[in-house]
Order: structure tokens, then C-alpha cells, then sequence
DNA sequence: TATAAAACAGGGTAACCGGTTTGTTTTGAG
DNA sequence: CTCAAAACAAACCGGTTACCCTGTTTTATA
């Protein structure tokens, strides 16, 4: 029984609709977070029915995941992996990935943190396939630094960092406490404090 | 009009109540976060009905306040502030620190990591009360380490780092990003691996 | 074109949420 | 001992939650 203004037309786009889904997810869950987000944000967000969205995504939970696999390690790969894989070595990637978040911070005025440590805090204690899914991302992340130090000491670049993994580490546990913290505080310069300290010339010999 | 059980003698003891009220959210904020906790299972935990916890806690927010400024903060001071102002030096201290609680999570066989970046990271976008009262606490924190350093350096004492307000600020956003990493793998080693390269001995001079 | 499957619409629901209200019990100052 | 205030108990509220169910429309395949 059609209502007077129904729609004429209706085109199915399942996997449109699908990405729109976790495009309005995961800029909510950065916003706001996972449990804070409601269903019924997603489908106002996105001008989804809720038959629509229960169709592409049985649970809640269900675009949680769809939103870490696809979304944050999309993420991930695009703003670190292949900008340091792409430098001139491990430590001037990481310098450079650095100052390029912070000055995007400043730009856009407000910081939302990073999405992977967000998810992260938020949900690898409530469920164990969150806990999964994130610190896979986490390790890829880690294990990208990691190689780029490597191929740097065997190319025989005294840049490099002495141990590749423990640079690796380092690198991702300072971005992530420092945004921590820049998110707490809205200001970035937390980023730019911490990038100085850690990649600043080693003391040639103490005068 | 009793019911048959009733407690025959019934203590008021409002500060205790105020405290077990904040002992039982402390821990599951700790263990769930904010949003997932509801009041139903403060109430339940405590063993205290609905009103009672309305007196002494108009809101839940009220409720996550108290948690942030009595023990959030005190947990802070109890394990970072105090065993690295007493420390032979700022590094030495620190360098404990991180040993002591590795060591702790070991034990324990789980990791449920920082408090005060846990909260941080669920609240400081969704309430600016919450924002304020962490991002004192994150102050208060690197503030103890750099003037830790500071003293050392004064004191001529060459093990300390160059900048104090750097040394206090790669502390925290160590700590915080290694320990984001060690939550989401279930597994203390991050916190170790970041320990040994933040704080090894600088090289002397690159054979 | 016939037909099954997929895509979508939209109302419905039971449980639960944070918070309030009302009323009873205990306490302690005068 | 009196009695007002504090401390506590328990029922209760409207709103929201995640999820489900039934029915209709579109699309793919034959």
C-alpha cells in the first residue's frame, strides 16, 4: 500500500549502502565512541531503515568489527605504513608522519585521537574478538617500522636506530601515549614535544 | 512495616557507604569503562539500593567526577609521583617504575591497563568536566617527573636528560602508548621493550 | 517473462537505562 | 527525651536500547 509520495524509484545498492553504514559508524565511534554510539544514531547518520541496516549487519557488534578490519586498518596502512615505508629512512618517516598529524591537528582545531587507540582502550577488554582484530593492527603496524629499520641498517644507513623492533615500539607507543594526550589536553603540541625528544640527534660525545 | 529478615541493626556509616560506592565504580570503570557501567551494577556490587546511592551521587557523572579526582588521581600519585620523586634520579625512577608494574601485571595475568588513560580516552571528548579534570592529572604527572629532572640536573647529576619538560613528557606518552599496546595484547612485554629503549644508555660514541 | 533470492522498509518489543520520588529508619544536638 | 535532619530503602518513571519480524520492492537468473 503505497503512500502518496512514495518513492517511484528505489534503487538497490547493497554495497553502497554497506559502505555509507561504516562511514557514518566509524566517524561516530571516533566521535563519540562504540557504546555511546546507538543504532539508531548509525541509521539517522546514515538515512538507513533499520531493516536495512539489520540486513548488512545482523549485530551491533557485527559493524564494530567491520568498522576495525576494514576502516582502522585502512586507516593505519594510509597515515603511517606507506608514508614511512615510502621515506628516506625508518626515523625520518616517523619524524615526518608526525609532524604531519600534529599540523593537521592544528589545522582542524580539535583533537578526536587516534582511532586504533580509541577502539582499543574502549573495547579490547569487553570482548576478546576486538581484542583480536585490534592488536593485529597494532602488530602490522609495529612490524612495518620495524622492517623499514631493518632494510635501513642492512643498506648500511647509520640514521637507523640501533634495535629495529624496539624503534618500532617506541615510534608506535610514543604516537600513541602523545595523542593520548593531546586529546585529553585538545592541543597537539604534546605531538611535536615528544616527536622532538625522541628522534633529536643522539649527543655526539658529551661536551 | 518490617519484613520478617529485616537487619536488626542497621549502621549509618555515610562515609564508609560514599567510599565502598566509589571502590565498586573505581574497579568497574576499570574494568568495563563508564558508558558500560550502569548504575544497576554499581548498586548490585555495593549492595546498596537505588536511593542511597542517589544521596550521596546526585548523577552518574557525579559519580565519575569522585572516581577521577579521589582515586584516579591518587592512584597516580601513589605509583608514579611518589616512587619517582623519592628515586635516586628521575631516569632511575622512572626506569623502575616501569619494571615495578610490569612485573605486577605478570603476576596478575592480565592487563587492564592505565586508569587515567583508560578514562581519558572514553570521556575527555564527551564531557569537557571530565576533560578538565584529567588533563590536570596528566599535568600533574609530567609536571612531578620534570621537576624530578630538573633537581637532578641542578644537583649536577649527569644521568638526568637533557630537557626535564621532554624526559617527563616521552615518560608519560611511553608509559600510556606502551601500555594501550600491552592491554590490547594481553601481554606485559610492550612495557618492557619500550622501558629498555627509552631508557638504555645513550651510546658513547658509535664504534 | 517467470521466479527465486536478495535488498530494503518500518513497526514492534522486552529489557534496561539513568534518574526520581516517596516513605522509613537512624543519628545526634538541645 | 525530643525531634529535625541525615541516611537509607524500594518502588517507580519515561525514554532508549539492541534486536526482531513481517511484508514489500528490486534484481538476477532462467
Amino acid at each position: 500500500m503505497p503512500e502518496e509520495a512514495r518513492r517511484r524509484t528505489r534503487t538497490n545498492d547493497p554495497e553502497g549502502l554497506r559502505q555509507k553504514i561504516l562511514d557514518v559508524a566509524e566517524a561516530a565511534f571516533q566521535e563519540k565512541g562504540y557504546h555511546a554510539t546507538s543504532l539508531g544514531d548509525l541509521m539517522r547518520a546514515a538515512g538507513v531503515t533499520g531493516g536495512a541496516l539489520h540486513h548488512h549487519f545482523p549485530t551491533k557488534k557485527a559493524i564494530g568489527l567491520a568498522v576495525i578490519s576494514e576502516r582502522v586498518a585502512a586507516a593505519v596502512e594510509e597515515t603511517w605504513i606507506r608514508p614511512v615505508s615510502t621515506a628516506s629512512s625508518a626515523r625520518d618517516g616517523v619524524r615526518n608522519v608526525f609532524a604531519m598529524i600534529a599540523d593537521e591537528l592544528d589545522a582542524q582545531g580539535f583533537v578526536r585521537g587516534c582511532p586504533l587507540n580509541n577502539l582499543a582502550h574502549e573495547l579490547s577488554l569487553a570482548d576478546s574478538d576486538f581484542r583480536a582484530a585490534l592488536e593485529r593492527i597494532f602488530a602490522r603496524w609495529r612490524d612495518s617500522i620495524a622492517d623499514k629499520a631493518r632494510s635501513d641498517r642492512d643498506g648500511g644507513n647509520s640514521d637507523g636506530a640501533t634495535d629495529p623492533d624496539g624503534f618500532a615500539a617506541l615510534t608506535v607507543a610514543i604516537y600513541s601515549g602523545a595523542m593520548s594526550m593531546a586529546k585529553t589536553a585538545q592541543d597537539a603540541s604534546m605531538l611535536r614535544v615528544c616527536a622532538e625528544g625522541f628522534l633529536e640527534v643522539r649527543p655526539r660525545s658529551p661536551t
